[in-house]
DNA sequence: ACAAACCTTTTCACTCAGCGAAAAGAAAGC
DNA sequence: GCTTTCTTTTCGCTGAGTGAAAAGGTTTGT
């Protein structure tokens, strides 16, 4: 299921748009049009028409075969986006670096909706593992990143969680904990375990460091590697990070200071 | 001016919308409500009813001081554009070493709507050039690389470009020609020189692998540098890179043949 | 060869979501 | 304090969006 139904009234033509092009994921990079409609939940003759105009934009492409794909236009936006300063702004020596002094995956999160989704991810080896790599999301609520995201947000926006009263409760404790103390650790039932530090650059949306054991079992063991070496040498990356990413945040803005009035504008 | 004028009717809401987004550019990734309403042609209550839709999805974002930019979704959707797959797949090393080899700058291009999309760009010593980098375009009629990725159009699709009826025609000869020896190559102005050579994966749209020497005028005088020992240098680089990209493309649809049902499809 | 199943594309009458001028409310500048 | 510019809300009109249904293609199976 992609998405939660995105026909029937009260939804906005923008919404039913998006609801085709967030109907592609990792798994469905190009897709025919009945395959569409049926994963955006939109009948056919709306999804086709609303593909019709998505292509006059290049926002959705056909391949030879008449399938459809995400089409350039979005890429060219894609790469404006914040978000994407994270890669390819010379962060990722700091990032290998981390990684190959931990033997652990290194991990860059920022907050998308009710998940976390990764921008940047290194391995002390290179490679991404399989399944995983920059684009994977993981639930907010499931993740030591997710923790310290949540950290960065008001209660009013983590109560629109779709979470039980007590498990609220629960989750609003556990976040204060981990904002109190600056780190969040989380291990699943498979006993992979997950640290994570907020990078906090100047305004710029909150993101997260996260480490994580998974899926290469190496690490953990490897000596002088603990929770009480690695937090402080995540913090320290987080920091080098947020500096790197403040200034470049003005680009294209006021390269001075507050609200001014821009002369090309049109 | 971005676009021409996304107001008036016959347009659709997807146009709309769109026009919103695509106000937005590297020298303008993050903007306030009446700047984006200006470069886009839209009134502002409309605008504004748009950017509303838009971060409700996250596919804008407003930094603390209430500006506008691109927002994760979009970026998320971005990476899974078959353009983007030029990118982190094992190509770098390619490109890298044409870099050095040639002592040029060596990019590769889509094609997007009338311009020629950077999607990756190497220079021998790494950083790319001031204002330029991936997402920068290139009109189509004025480079090798457009001349390269016309090629691979039909004639109506080339005779939507705005041109004169001479021009049109003196353009289709250039492409045959190119076309026929399987390269283009172009000067400009300055006395810069660009060459591009099509990359054609299979199930992919056709690509352009460009050497140019704007901006760093180093080369060309470099021994071992020509035109007769670069084409066939590039010609090899974009015959790798279109085996690295093929067989990629079936990812997430049909792993094996023609088209068959799929079975969790929704 | 024929039929069944599935896909894409077109049509069309209905109506709901989008529209944008104008007014109200905030902030910044003089 | 007054002016200018920006953001947000309101509201009656209407045209763009809608989706069932039918037509036209293509593939699969027998």
């Amino acid at each position: 299921m992609a998405g939660t139904d995105a026909a029937s009234p009260g939804k906005s033509v923008t919404e039913r748009a998006f609801a085709v092009l967030m109907s592609f994921d990792m798994g469905h990079r190009q897709m025919t049009l009945s395959q569409i409609s049926r994963r955006s939940g939109l009948p056919v003759a709306t999804t086709f028409r609303l593909l019709n105009h998505l292509e006059a934009i290049a926002a959705v492409q056909r391949d030879p075969a008449g399938r459809y794909a995400i089409g350039p236009k979005i890429w060219e936006l894609g790469i404006l986006a914040p978000t994407h300063d994270v890669i390819g702004m010379g962060t990722r020596p700091l990032l290998l670096r981390l990684a190959t002094k931990s033997g652990m995956m290194v991990r860059v999160f920022v907050c998308n909706g009710e998940r976390a989704l990764c921008v940047e991810e290194v391995l002390a080896n290179g490679a991404s593992a399989p399944g995983s790599g920059p684009g994977m999301t993981l639930p907010l609520i499931e993740s030591a990143a997710g923790h310290v995201l949540m950290g960065g947000m008001t209660t009013a926006a983590r109560s629109a969680l779709p979470l039980t009263r007590t498990a609220f409760a629960r989750m609003e404790e556990g976040i204060a904990a981990a904002t109190e103390r600056g780190w969040a650790q989380r291990s699943d039932a498979a006993g992979h375990i997950e640290y994570a530090v907020p990078i906090r650059a100047e305004g710029r949306p909150p993101m997260a460091l996260s480490l994580s054991t998974a899926p290469t079992v190496s690490a953990a063991t490897r000596p002088g590697v603990s929770i009480e070496t690695m937090i402080p040498e995540m913090r320290g990356v987080a920091r080098s990070l947020a500096a790197i990413l403040a200034p470049a945040h003005r680009t294209g803005s006021d390269p001075l200071a507050t609200t001014r009035r821009e002369s090309g504008d049109e």
